[in-house]
DNA sequence: TTGTATGCGTTATCAC
DNA sequence: GTGATAACGCATACAA
């Protein structure tokens, strides 16, 4: 343990610079990393600091440099456990740099963003990620007043010193489309969320195209538009049961509406995976832990997170360009328990056989 | 909106005082609340901010006033359900005075939560929730040290500045076990976390007194010791199957274990509650979204963060006093629907009427 | 009550 | 390469 005594922290840059016998100039270079030290000047600048357990105030840095080292990380709801692992890796990032975050859930209370957006601004963030799945009209606007470096998800924000992280929704639900497929579902149900979203139009577009693919009719695709929520997921599944043709599978938008949807299952009976399989989309923590484990598209929260941070260091070394390279960010399927052959596949066989051919899968 | 035009920030306490015709100290009280100053010169100065869109620069206030407006939250792991909530609430009120919130999960690992440590010290923090039921030796050093304000739970940090939250997990593990004894439940058996943790003594103990309190002998009131996982919990209901007169209802520490339970339940094919009761504790968000949904033991995350906080707040006004009185967290049951009377109630009607008498159920 | 002047701890701009 | 010294933006002690 170096830590000094009780004393509070008040050894401060002239303290070492007296016992390294130097001046705090060049404490300050050692500090900071700069290459124009003398070897042994610098050795005995890091045995001072060692020795009084200094640590450079950042507010006093913040002050004289302009920068704060703090960025803004804004999500939907810390409870939908998407976010969790994905404030977790951006944080573990930022901080490798030597930044902190500020975290602000929305909650889908335009207020409530605006007042952690205000306090955003306050606090003079270098930077911020908007990891929102919502274009809240002008809620940005602060920021961008400010020409604060914003990272987005999937729709950039005009005029603004930002950075798009283009989520290939496609990549996952053609995975999901083509692994129903080929267990020989003929008929699959969408539950998308609800739909001026972008991300929504994207996913659910993602899965017409992929249903389209394999060659099935649209009728054979139907898609059903609720909320992202398990309320949602039930009210899907009882759509596409009470539907003259129930599909033998559902593909949802989120995991939560796959929830709903396990629920709706077991409660009227119908066996998962065996009478209707279930993908979900997210791949949240809980899906392990629903029964059965639930099949999902997985968009990684690390890929976004890295995403995100390399987007604003981007911005910080461009200079003046507003807007640059979108990112991109991969989804893929993850298989577990909730999806198989529909009963109908086996007897079937001839039929399927036949279908097989036209089928698009490698 | 008043915000300027693209220009940085840049406005500072001095242009708002030229515009008010101010000095910048009259400027300074009125962003501070000083009420020393003349109704008619306040106004002007509020007009002045308001026109030029000013916000105190807070690393130069930190650097002035010493008080760095951040404070830190240490969490277990991130991705559990009931840390999001818990960091919601803090942040929350943490923002409404003002305060930014460094937030840290060790995720159980000592390197981890070190690094976090030191970066609460080196930015300052007036004060930490540290908010892990888990008392990591020699883990607060540091913050000790510095003589950091801090908030634990159930344990306290000696020689620290600290208050501790002392959770009453008797109150709601007493309202499960009578709940179960008032539905009929005669052998109830306990997951326990495991052991070496004060949280789980606790909580084991509130559930042997509550047993003996309704009158259960200790061989009807098993207790089965494993980890605060999904998998402890699978390993929990398959000992108390497997033993020689399992138990109706299984009283879980926490929620994860629970709904491992519920898996094993599920795959047996023992039906949640007619076969079997289980009960959580801590009601995470995904209480409500098992199968069934489950009952668990609240404990309130904002009561928690509400808690963490008056503490902080009283290590602040309480200058040098060490150590201050607990203050007190309370529990709850919420019931679901993994509750219900045993199959063997309506059979053993008798004895039981007999047995009520005994019950300490007011 | 209000204004002036000083200092918080650091980096950056100069000279050397 | 290194060392004085002037900002950075604000709060506050002190003077008025």
């Amino acid at each position: 343990m170096s830590t000094q005594k009780g004393k509070r922290s008040g050894v401060d840059i002239i303290q070492v610079a007296r016992r390294a016998e130097v001046s705090p100039a060049t404490v300050s270079r050692v500090t900071n990393g700069r290459s124009t030290v003398a070897r042994h000047l610098a050795k005995r600048v890091w045995k001072a600091i060692e020795e009084l357990g200094y640590t450079p105030n950042p507010q006093a840095r913040a002050l004289v440099s302009g920068r704060s080292r703090v960025l803004g990380l804004l999500v939907s709801e810390i409870t939908n456990p998407f976010f969790p692992e994905l404030m977790q890796s951006f944080e573990d990032l930022a901080g490798a740099h030597d930044f902190e975050v500020m975290v602000g859930s929305t909650n889908y209370n335009l207020e409530r963003a605006r007042v952690f957006i205000r306090r955003l601004v306050q606090r003079r963030v270098e930077g911020v990620a908007v990891m929102t799945f919502r274009a809240e009209s002008h809620l940005l606007d602060e920021l961008i007043a400010h020409n604060i470096p914003l990272v987005t998800i999937d729709v950039s924000a005009d005029g603004a010193r930002s950075v798009v992280l283009e989520v290939d929704y496609a990549l996952g639900i053609d995975q999901a489309v083509q692994h129903l497929a080929l267990l020989g579902h003929r008929r699959i149900g969408f539950a998308s969320g609800p739909m001026p979203h972008l991300t929504n139009v994207r996913r659910r577009d993602a899965f017409v195209q992929s249903a389209h693919k394999i060659g099935l009719p649209s009728q054979s695709a139907p898609v059903f538009v609720g909320e992202h929520t398990f309320e949602g997921g039930t009210q899907a599944a009882l759509h596409f049961l009470d539907s003259k043709a129930p599909p033998t599978a559902i593909v949802c938008s989120n995991d939560m509406m796959a929830v709903g949807v396990l629920r709706v299952m077991s409660e009227r009976g119908i066996k998962v995976p065996r009478d209707m399989s279930v993908v979900g989309f997210d791949d949240i923590h809980l899906a392990e832990f629903v029964n059965p484990p639930l099949t999902s598209v997985r968009m990684s929260r690390q890929d976004l997170a890295q995403a995100a941070f390399r987007g604003l260091e981007k911005l910080w070394s461009a200079g003046d360009e507003k807007s640059l390279q979108p990112i991109r960010v991969g989804t893929s399927l993850v298989v577990r328990q909730s999806t198989d052959a529909p009963k109908e596949a086996l007897a079937a066989l001839g039929r399927r056989s036949r279908m097989q051919d036209k089928l698009a899968i490698r």
